[in-house]
DNA sequence: CTGAAAGCGCTTACAG
DNA sequence: CTGAAAGCGCTTACAG
């Protein structure tokens, strides 16, 4: 062996890094040709396609992210950005079952999820224009839709794939996934009213989203159509308030028979109130929440629920945001319609779980129901 | 205006991105100054540097991430892959936590997560070596570390800076964090024997993670130390196990007076079967977890546990994952040492929230302190 | 069907 | 301190 030093062409040392040229020159064909073969795209003979892509397999070639990225084609990332503190997402189940459900569609897609959590809508709107500006993602997700959202104008204008989670309507021209929370409500009101009660409270989280005006406008609606007396008391985020607002309504001259929380959290709150006044639940009052989660099914006795199931949502939500970028990337190339871009929006039914807290018929449960309710989650 | 057409250099046709070589020329520099200054290194005079910035951010440049990182730089990513189905981890509140804390160091730092879910652990050391060969990540993090973790050899072997979330040992020579579940155990165990409890069951969960194999030996020495009667029970993963198991000590000719789970779920299991054999909680059978959540705190009565933050966790892990990754980078530019990615552990220190399913005197819980409760998790 | 070339936007030696 | 050039690894028209 000869050391052929001045030969050698000389990379930047590290040399590992197998390219399609490195299979170009095996093959004995051009990297253009390398390319259309790896790529399933006409240009090649089946029996050239073949011999290049073996080779390919041989010397484990993988492609160069950045170096198809610089070239045009799709990043393959979805971006998410997150607009509250690391401990308030933390504390939520939803954000980690929505996550696993986006993650878990997006990975069999080869797509990669990119979070960012930010300070305030301002930081977030300025991400978006980042990473549109570096093309660091196919389309984004946007999350904790509210009213007169700059969020969406800001997207549009960009011109950036994206997917609304929240609705329906105040998405602008974006395509949206949403829990039909009008059903929602239906779905729980008839079921109190079925059980007998008259008298119903419903303890409300934070006006600004958009999915807590919609419940309020049903329940209101709900309350009118069935003859029955419904109270809304707002309680803005968190257990706290919950518990304040819980309390607030027991002292009403007429209580109610039966509370409905907008999320695991605050009916918990709520519960523990009921409690410490010896509130027995359901027959003293009946609480339902609008999250379920392991906090619901768990708790003595378990409580009542909408049951949307985050993970599923995530789920939907990415298959979406898939099909979105398709009909996105599709645009440019093919100059057809755009069926996958328009402001569609899709529905996710929701059901409720009846369990003890309204309905005293399911009284005790035993270990193994328990179990066998965490399993099933 | 005379239509220039010929002369107009023709890009692909979108046109709209701003690169380098528009500031250079607005400057009257070549791209290369640009470069410099925008990376903030010697080779152009401050008055130059400054004017170009200027420019720069007049014209709202966005350096491009697929060039740069096709240049060589860093990526910006830290990877994650995760071999558990979509449904588990959503059930889990420790993953959403660790996540958001993870999140909210990389975000801060301009780094982004990128996670995947995979079927396997062949899966996953398939998705480290498609990773590492295409550039997409500078780091990645290893989570439910095992007894002869084959991932490890996988991550010294591919030579990707990798930071290992447990331990202590079976690291290999990548760096790590981990709890001390040796001291977890000592803090549970000490504070039982100090409540007078003689006989104490753990009921353990699956076997092949590293934390339970340390919780099974610390239980055992501690025992033998204090002159407890500790037993353990293994109950495999979840709820159902958790469940079985603790009907099987309950049955123990000389039954516990004390039960330590390890996990928030199997605790809540655990205490759903002592409810239903009508044991009280804490006079008949004391409950501790190794694991707080919002299911622990909101359990009636709420349950002692080790409180670790998984948020904090998560912050831990990216910090660290951050020193490694940049002396990984050092390493290759300046040949100094590598203190960085040494095998280092890093320990986080447990604590025990003490409640009263340990503690008879700590009896009734109000709402408010429910809802102070989950605020501070 | 195949080959040679330009281009994506940056970084990094290497001369002046 | 500055300029001109090569290179990162791929894709995409555009000739043959």
């Amino acid at each position: 062996m000869t050391s052929s030093r001045p030969e050698q062409p000389r990379g930047t040392g590290r040399g590992k890094r197998v390219t399609i040229a490195d299979i170009a020159r095996r093959a004995g064909v051009t990297s253009a040709a390398v390319s259309l073969a790896v790529n399933g795209r006409p240009g090649v003979s089946d029996a050239t396609r073949e011999r290049i892509l073996e080779i390919a397999r041989e010397l484990r070639w993988e492609p160069s992210h950045a170096a198809r990225a610089l070239a045009g084609a799709p990043v393959k990332t979805v971006g998410m950005v997150l607009a509250r503190p690391a401990e308030v997402l933390g504390a939520e189940a939803f954000f980690g079952a929505f996550v696993a459900g986006l993650q878990e569609v997006l990975s069999a897609a080869d797509y990669s999820l990119q979070m960012k959590i930010v300070e305030s809508t301002e930081a977030e709107i300025d991400t978006y224009r980042r990473w549109f500006g570096q093309r660091r993602v196919d389309g984004v997700v946007l999350v904790d839709l509210r009213l007169q959202d700059p969020r969406i104008g800001a997207l549009e204008e960009l011109g950036q794939p994206a997917l609304v989670v929240g609705g329906p309507g105040h998405h602008g021209s974006l395509p949206s996934v949403y829990v039909d929370d009008a059903e929602a409500t239906r779905l729980i009101v008839e079921h109190l009213a079925e059980l007998g009660h008259t008298r119903i409270a419903r303890v409300a989280g934070t006006a600004e989203f958009l999915h807590t005006m919609q419940r309020n406008t049903t329940f209101r609606r709900l309350g009118e159509e069935l003859g029955l007396e419904c109270v809304q008391q707002d309680a803005g985020f968190g257990a706290a308030g919950a518990a304040r607002a819980t309390a607030e309504v027991l002292r009403l001259p007429a209580p109610p028979t039966a509370i409905v929380f907008d999320s695991d959290e605050m009916a918990l709150a709520g519960a523990a109130v009921l409690r410490s006044c010896e509130v027995p639940i359901p027959e003293g009052v009946a609480v339902v929440s609008y999250e379920d989660s392991p906090l619901t099914r768990g708790h003595t006795p378990p409580i009542t629920a909408i049951r949307r199931s985050a993970v599923e949502y995530g789920r939907a939500a990415a298959t979406r945001m898939l099909e979105v970028i398709d009909a996105a990337a599709g645009r440019r190339t093919a100059a057809t319609g755009d069926p996958g871009t328009s402001a569609e929006a899709r529905v996710i039914e929701p059901q409720l779980a009846v369990r003890a807290s309204t309905d005293p018929s399911l009284g005790g449960t035993t270990g193994a129901d328990l179990a066998a309710g965490l399993d099933a989650s």
